[in-house]
DNA sequence: AACGCGCGTTCTACATAGTGGAACACATCG
DNA sequence: CGATGTGTTCCACTATGTAGAACGCGCGTT
């Protein structure tokens, strides 16, 4: 019968209202923002607080984010040791290039910045951690997109629903990074920014993540992104290198058995 | 009634589980882990992996903490201004000294490592980010216990169950990091480790998290803590200038109206 | 001072939403 | 080709969570 439990993804949606707010909150506020009943969202809270998800200002009852959710997240990044592979060679790209470095994630039909070392420029482009973006915009999307099984290639752009123009020009470009290895976008997710990037490969020859340089159209002319690319390029390689990635078996992978 | 939600707390402890687990895991671990049916388990897994908190390899259906969770961390972090106030002072600590430097906060009876900048030595002193620690044991801890309210001290040391002459001992140290303004020890929580310590104190004067300088007994001598007791004072009182501190009034707080 | 508004919290009757054992489907292995 | 291990679904039961209304409190207003 019930397939999922409300009560959880209602507290989900508590922690991402506490999470999207830009201070603290009491309980009717965030009541009215998630639609609940104030007496429920109560009683949510002080679970969530009893579990140190949420910790609550004693003197002024108003609820924040708590430490326990710090807790999970080592976890998190523990879990995928793509980033801790991937560390040492952002960390040198970031030098080579001192712009800012990311590092994508493929979750699902959307991509996730689970990484990122700031260029120390003034004017920086700041990629939020954690927020999932979508496949099909951006170089970072891009990028792993490009190497994906058509037939989800296909699903992702039917949620996307774009316009026949559109998935047009859109395949044209997938073919290029097929082509140089590389996606270069200018201000497709933000005017004026700039971004170059590079699949991952794991052992399987699926691209699960992309190393990014994140830089500003006014920083790049064609030298600089030609450097770009190849030190990205290189970067991804490395990192899919010790992954296990090996070149001969990219295309025609998994054959079931 | 009911003042709390068993199905969140239940959800909470599946992901603690799957953040101390090393690696992937099914259903029927995870139920065995926390206790659990494994169709209960199995929906809350449902619940959580809508919500993005966890998130299952299509292929073998092992589950691992999800991206979402990072989105919400960055919300933690945003939440405490103290940390973003503080990673400069950190970053110029960590320059000088040369050593681990990390910034607890004070989590009601606990305190929690939400900030870590790494020593460029070989061997370190690694703390891990979100755990929560003790405010009666090590430096960073004492540093915070030293200048609370002597009724919320009583309290901890309460929770603890220490013996009479633990308590006798612990206070005496207190007192001297009341005069010294910084808090040392060698090997109280790890052997081999020293670390130094000094308090961050928020606009109405409340102890609210501390400044560390993590080394290893080996590499500390009379001279460096003289000197590392300066910069770390030094940086934790910046910072809690720029919250709003005023040394006067420190003592005799927290006046009702 | 008394008032009323808004807040967080507690209560309670109701039934919905969650539970877990058992049954099922599907692998992998002997 | 059973036998055991998965993960998943079913279902009857009732514990569990629900939301409206009532409570208590602090604050600013009148």
């Amino acid at each position: 019968m019930a397939q999922h439990i409300q009560s959880i993804e209602r507290a989900a949606g508590v922690l991402e209202a506490l999470a999207d707010a830009d201070g603290p909150m009491g309980v009717t506020e965030i009541a009215r923002r998630v639609n609940l009943g104030k007496s429920t969202v109560h009683r949510i809270l002080a679970s969530l607080t009893r579990v140190r998800f949420v910790r609550m200002d004693p003197a002024t009852h108003q609820y924040t984010l708590g430490y326990g959710l710090l807790q999970l997240t080592s976890g998190v990044l523990r879990g995928s040791e793509v980033s801790m592979i991937a560390l040492p060679h952002l960390r040198d790209l970031r030098r080579k290039t001192r712009e800012t470095v990311t590092l994508n994630l493929r979750d699902n039909h959307h991509r996730v910045v689970v990484e990122r070392l700031d260029t120390s420029h003034e004017i920086r482009y700041v990629a939020e951690i954690g927020w999932p973006l979508p496949l099909h915009v951006g170089a970072g999307g891009k990028a792993i997109l490009a190497f994906m099984d058509e037939a989800e290639v296909l699903d992702i752009l039917e949620d996307a629903n774009l316009s026949a123009t559109q998935v047009r020009k859109l395949n044209s470009e997938l073919k290029e990074i097929r082509s140089t290895g590389t996606a270069y976008t200018l201000g497709e997710r933000l005017p004026g920014a700039g971004s170059i990037s590079a699949p991952v490969f794991d052992h399987e020859g699926a691209a699960i993540a992309s190393v990014n340089v994140l830089s500003l159209e006014a920083r790049l002319n064609a030298g600089t992104v030609r450097n770009f690319r190849r030190l990205v390029r290189a970067a991804a390689m490395a990192v899919s290198g010790e992954l296990g990635w090996q070149p001969i078996g990219t295309r025609n992978r998994r054959i079931n058995a």
